[in-house]
DNA sequence: TATGAATGAGCTTTCATTCAT
DNA sequence: GATGAATGAAAGCTCATTCAT
C-alpha cells in the first residue's frame, strides 16, 4: 500500500521480530511522554531512553518527530470513528443512537486517555498536511452526532435548533472527562456513563420541569409530546414526581 | 509589596512611561504568541521581534519564559474568578445563578479565546509550584458552579446527583466554545449564550418530557433586549400550554 | 541595501567593535578551514574554536553555514572580477590587455591561494541558486578574457578559432598556479608570471619556427585519419611558408 | 597477494558471479554519486539504494568510506599511467610525444569525466597515506610530461626555460576541459584535440611572429605607462622571416 | 531602557559502521 | 551475500539566558 509509514512496515514485517516490538514500545512510549510533556517538550532522547536505544535509532521507526505524532494521532481517529461506527450499526432509533454514542465515547475516553487527550491537544503541533486529515477525520466523528440530534430533532424527539453547536456542545462536554477521570475514583465508569448520558439526553430532549414553575409566562415555549418511553432505564425509575 | 512580579513593578513605574506601554505590549504579544504555537513553541525571539526588542531585553519584563506564562494564566484567572464573583453577587436564587454563571462563562470565553485557550492548554506547561496555584484558583472557579448545583439540589430545583461530576461537565461543555467560535460567524453571541444556556438549564433540571414550558431563562438575567425570533423553530412551535 | 548580509551587517555597525572584528575573524576562519579540510567536512564546532567562540554564536554572523561559503565566494568573485576590470581600466591594444590579464591572473591566484581554490572547488557546494550567482560572475570574468581573445583574433594579433575554448584553457592553465605555488619557492612570483605570460602569448598567437610544417600534425601521431577542414580557418589561411 | 583490497578480491572471486558483478555496480555508482556531490557529501545509504542494497551490506565490498575512494582513484591513476606509457611507447621524437600526450590527455579526460574530476578534485579527501600513494601517481604521470619538455628543450625542439612550471601548466590547461566539455557540443573531440594540442605546441615551441620581439615583454606592460604606438600591432608588417 | 555579543545546553537529524541472523 | 537492527558520534542549528555597555 501506497500510504504506508515506516512504523507501518516495521509491524507489518515478521512478526513477533525484535522490530515490531521496537516499534510497539517506541509508540507507546511516544504517547506516554507526548501526553506527560507535550509534543514539543518531549524530546526524541527521552523517548529513546525510554525504550532504551539511542535517539538516532529511532528514525528506523520514524520519519521524524511529526510524523511520529502524525502517525498517533491518525490511527486514534481512525480507530475512533471505525469503533463508534461499529457500535451505532444496527441502531436506528435517535435516542438509542445518541445514548449507544454517548456511551462509547465516554468508555473510550476513559479508557484512552492518553491518545485522546494528544488528539485534542496537539493538533496544533500538527503540520498543515496532516492537521488537514486530522481535523477531516474529526469532522467525520463529529458528523456522527450531528446527523442522529438532526435525525432526532427532525423526529421530534430532540429539541435541538442548532444541532453543529449541540453537537460541538456535547462533544466538549463528554470529552472533558479525559481531564480528570482517573481509573480507581469513587465512581465506577458505568456510573459516569450514566450520569454524562442523562445530562446529553437531557440537554437533548429539552427542558425539564424545573424551568416551567418558573417560567415567564409570556415568552413560554411548549414541548411536543414526546414519547417518554423511549428514555433510558435509570431515569424512568426516578421519582419524577420529586420535582414536580 | 513582596508578590510583585517583575511585570508588576514595571507596570507600576511611572505609569504612561514607556516601560509600562512595553510591558503591556510584551504581555499582549506573549498571548498572542502562545495561542498562535503554544507555550514551548513560542521562542523569545519571536516575542522580543513581535514588540521591537532584541530578546535580551525582555528579562526587563520578566524573571523567565516560564514566568511570563505564569503571570498570564494567573492574571487570567483571577480576572475570571473575580469577574465571576462579581457577576453572581446578589444572586440568590440558584437557577438564576446558574444561568447567570453560564452567561458570564460563555461570554468571556468568547471575548478572551486567547487568554481562555492558554489558561486551559499549558497548565502542563506550568512548573509545579506554578501549576499549584493555577489550579487552585480554577477549582475555586468551577467551585462556584458546583455550589450553585448544590444549593439548586437541595433547594429541589435541579436534579443532580453528582454536583462536582456536573460541574467539571458543564464548563467542559461552556469552554469548549472557544475552540471553534469566531466572532462574525453566523450565530451571535447572544444567540449562543442561549442555546448554550439551555443545554446547561435543562441538564441541571434534568428530564421533562410532558412538563412546563421553559421561559427565556436567559433574557431575564442577561438585561440586554433581544429578539426572541432569533430562537430556533421547534422550541417556538412546541404546544406552549402542555405544561403549564 | 536590500542585500546585505548578516556579515555585512555586522561589518557596518561601529567600527572596530568586537562584533566587526570577530565577523572578520569568522570569514578568515572560514576561507582557512575550507580551503584545509574543504566545506563539506569543515564543521562550524572547528570554525567556533579557531576563533574562540561556541558554535551557536556563529549565528550572529551568518545565516548558515551554506550562506558563509557563498558569502565568501561571491565576494571574492566580485573582487577578482572588480580588480581585473580596473587593471584592464585603459588598456585597448588586445596583447597588451592579454599581457595584462595574465599577470593579474596569476599575481591574484599567487596572493590569495585559498579564496581562489574555494571560490573553485567549491562550486559544487553551492545551492543551486546561490551557485547561479557565483557562476554567472564567474562567466563575466571569463568573458573579459574572451573578449580580448576575440578582439586580437579580428586585429589579426592572434591566432584563435575558438576564443571560448581558448579562454577556458587559458584559465585552466593560469589558475592551476594556484595549486602548487607556494610562496618562498625557488621562482619568485615575477619570474613564474613571465613564465606563464608567455605561454599565454605564444598559445594566443600561434605557432612558432619549430612547428611551422605542421601540416596534420596530429594525424601523424593519432592513427585516425580525420579530416583536416575541421581546422579552424585562421591557421589554414596562414601562410605555411612564411615560417619556413 | 598481500595488498589485495576487499573489491579486488570480491573481483576475483568467481568471476561472473553476484559477487563480481554487485562489486562493479557498487564502484559505478560510487563514482558516479562522489562526481555529482562530492565523497564527503555522498553517503552510504545513498550509495547503498543505488545499487539495491542495505548500506550495511556495502562492506562486504570495501572496508570503510575511505578505502572505496581510494581504490577508485588510485585505479584511476594507475589506468591513467598505465595508458599513457602504452600511448607514447615507441615513439621517440619530443614533438611527436607531446602530441601524443596532448591528445592521450585530453581524450582521455574527455571520455572519463567522472574519474578524472574525482581524482582531481578529492585528494583532499584522502587520508594521508592514501594521498601520498596517489600524488605519487601523479607525479610519475606529470613526470611523463615534464621528460618530454626537457627532452625537447634539450634538443632544441622546444623553448621551455622551466620544464616542470611548463608541465604543470599544461597539464592544467588540458585537465581544464573535463570541467566544462560535455559530450554533443558543438565541437568534436577531434577539434577539441586539436585546438588545445595546438595551444600546447605553440607553448612548448615558443613564441610566434607576434611577440618574436619581447625582450622584457611584462615589464613593458606592468609598471610604465604604455604607448600602444609602439606596439608591433599588424602582425602582418612585421618581418616574418625574423625567426627563421 | 535597551543593545548586542556571547554562552552552554540541548535539539532533531544524519552518518559510517557493526553484527547477529 | 545480504539483511536490518542498532550504535555512538557528530553534525547544523535554536534556544533561553546573561551581562557589559
Amino acid at each position: 500500500m501506497a500510504g504506508r509509514t515506516k512504523f507501518q512496515k516495521a509491524m507489518a514485517r515478521t512478526i513477533g521480530s525484535n522490530g515490531a516490538r521496537t516499534a510497539e514500545a517506541i509508540r507507546q512510549a511516544g504517547v506516554k511522554l507526548i501526553y506527560k510533556h507535550g509534543y514539543e517538550a518531549m524530546s526524541l532522547r527521552q523517548l529513546a531512553a525510554e525504550v532504551g536505544l539511542q535517539s538516532g535509532s529511532l528514525y528506523k521507526y520514524f520519519e521524524n518527530k511529526q510524523n511520529l505524532l502524525f502517525d498517533i494521532v491518525r490511527d486514534h481517529m481512525e480507530d475512533l470513528l471505525g469503533k463508534a461506527e461499529a457500535d451505532l450499526a444496527g441502531i436506528t432509533d435517535p435516542l438509542a443512537r445518541l445514548k449507544t454514542f454517548s456511551a462509547f465515547h465516554l468508555r473510550y475516553h476513559m479508557t484512552r486517555m492518553a491518545h485522546v487527550f494528544i488528539a485534542n491537544m496537539e493538533i496544533r503541533s500538527l503540520e498543515d498536511e496532516h492537521r488537514a486529515v486530522v481535523v477531516a477525520l474529526r469532522r467525520r466523528y463529529e458528523g456522527l452526532l450531528e446527523e442522529i440530534l438532526r435525525q432526532g430533532a427532525e423526529d421530534g424527539v430532540f429539541q435541538v435548533s442548532e444541532p453543529k453547536v449541540a453537537t460541538y456542545a456535547i462533544i466538549s462536554m463528554l470529552t472533558g472527562i479525559c481531564m480528570w477521570y482517573r481509573p480507581g475514583g469513587r465512581l465506577s465508569q458505568d456510573e459516569l456513563v450514566e450520569i454524562y448520558t442523562g445530562l446529553v439526553v437531557d440537554g437533548a430532549t429539552g427542558p425539564g420541569p424545573a424551568t416551567a414553575a418558573r417560567a415567564k409566562p409570556l415568552e413560554a415555549v411548549a414541548a411536543q409530546p414526546r414519547d417518554s418511553g423511549t428514555r433510558a432505564k435509570p431515569r424512568a425509575a426516578r421519582p419524577k414526581t420529586a420535582r414536580a
